[in-house]
DNA sequence: CATGAATGAGGGTTCATTCAT
DNA sequence: AATGAATGAACCCTCATTCAT
């Protein structure tokens, strides 16, 4: 499985790919509408990618590690804030993050339901995420005391609903986000 | 008169939907497998069912009306509480019910981000959802005030993310319908 | 196969396959559509036509005779003219049964080229034809001396050549009936 | 560069998709079944011709434009000669080609009456006929005056007649190849 | 290593015909 | 005798994957 060589085809393959899934869904994505879409051909792709899952499960961590990254970088910066800042300085780039990238972000909900990923690609998926820092931090509450991942999980839940309806009407997003912050914060804070 | 449709081979077809889709995905359950599960000829799933999208939408529709129609029970049964019993009662009979059905609620869960569902289709489950009367009362707050929508989705996600986990360990399904909905509870009221 | 009764069901059939074959061309005709368009059960088609192609043939068969008749008709009532004017009627006739059966003559069309009737439909049909005693006395003719059957297909070529242009354009109609009888007449006339 | 597409491929495609309507007729002709006498996939089949109807209307092109070649060779080669015998030598090299390919000629009769075929087929497949030529000169007669559509069809209908006849006899092909182009001659000439 | 032609197993759907009612 | 539900073989077409070039 040596990888060929030319990272920048195995880019295309994976921005073709999120572009098309995003564009069509993933049951109107066949690897030749890829490989075309990334100027390359058909068997190319499968020079990369042995297989079409596997090309699925390396788009969504590709999405992932890029949107992490992106937040890292936030979270970072307001390293030194109160945890009220630095939560909703995280919330926020979460959000902008979907926002600056539609298709990734559309790409990335299409391949989350698509039965198609590994739960190893789940689990690698997870442990890059660095929402893990905060969460620790916030869901020290009684709610969910003992229920970490539980806490994550409706941490995330209620992030995604709010970057999916800042998506949906941008004029909005604004508010979406204030609102879903605030939801946040009173339910994992001990008033 | 020949023989009258059969009520029975409808449903037939509907279960061996219900539950091809639970267990493969949307992507691998074809006619072929659906109508052999059912114990039913190819063309005969096509007598019922124009199209496999028919099919699709139908089975949505079916298994919401199911759920809704457990729901209703519950919330009737407690009408005279008071609300926060009310909204937990509320609560307590969505989980339960994917938790009674554990293939129907993957299968409604499958179809929900499918694309094969029509706008008619979502906007009729959305119409037979009891639940607007619940959020209605809860979602007068200050959060999500004229965000009626939006107050909906989190809270559908909310439950779906607590019946998730629920499902997956059923020895803690307790514990996390209980923080579940104080976590709800906590978000949607102003204290 | 004794013959179920009714009939007023058996011209119902043949009735809707005409029409049906007319309008929507033979391979667009399932016997489905056929039996609704007579106002009987699918099932009941095959009581009275063992088999489509059976249908299909008897169709046939049932159209040509409806022209027939209608050609003997103006033929025996021109029996005292002098052989010109029979043969112009006879043209005539021909050309203006396709014209006021433009459903018939549509669906004769579509037959005779289906590949569906048997040997045995086809001489049939054509021993039922009375032009032969036309021929039989046109033919006489030098230029197809001996070749009688020849002579038949010729003139019913330009016949259907005639009705067809006659048909797609209803204003000419005359004038076409009056170039193709001319043509006719040349062809087989030793002047 | 990988395997360049086969020229031969595709030829073998069209020669099987001849024989199989000339054969079994249009109806029976399922793409499977010509591909397995091209001895080709079925699915190289579509490589080749994006659709059933696209490979029936490419064939119907070529089987044209073989024909045409054939007559324009003759008709070229008996440029200087006078009208008649021009004429005579087309009519031939019309009725001969049908002869010498019966399986082609089959083929383009099931063809033009199929359906399949597209204006824009119909339109190249006129466009390429070289008796325009002949008819031109031909139909200045005062019986079809200023109807050269009408008598482009009778003159092909007669053509095709005669065809039919001296494939179905070719004993008496010759004769019927006289007797047809006398025919014709007389009716197209003014005497 | 890259290419794209070739493959063939399905996929959804239609329909002539059978048969229980 | 009439009905129409049931059937399953075919049909056209798609697509992930292989392999000759």
């Amino acid at each position: 499985m040596a990888r060929p060589r030319s990272e920048e085809k195995r880019l295309a393959l994976l921005n073709a790919a999120a572009e098309t899934v995003a564009e069509h869904g993933l049951a109107a994505s066949p690897t030749s509408l890829i490989a075309k879409k990334a100027g390359v051909a058909e068997g190319t792709l499968f020079r990369y990618f042995p297989t079409k899952d596997d090309l699925l499960n390396e788009l969504y961590l590709h999405l992932k590690q890029d949107m992490c990254e992106a937040m890292k970088k936030h979270y970072t910066a307001t390293a030194a804030s109160p945890l009220r800042e630095r939560a909703q300085s995280l919330w926020n780039s979460y959000i902008d993050w979907g926002l600056a990238h539609p298709l990734a972000n559309k790409a990335v909900n299409q391949l989350a339901v698509s039965s198609s990923l590994t739960p190893e690609t789940l689990a690698k998926a997870q442990a890059m995420f660095p929402e893990a820092v905060a969460e620790t931090e916030l869901s020290g509450n009684q709610v969910f005391a003992g229920q970490t991942d539980f806490a994550d999980a409706v941490f995330l839940a209620l992030a995604d609903t709010t970057m999916a309806f800042a998506a949906r009407h941008p004029r909005k997003a604004k508010a979406y986000k204030a609102s879903g912050f605030e939801a946040m914060w009173k339910m994992f804070n001990d008033d």
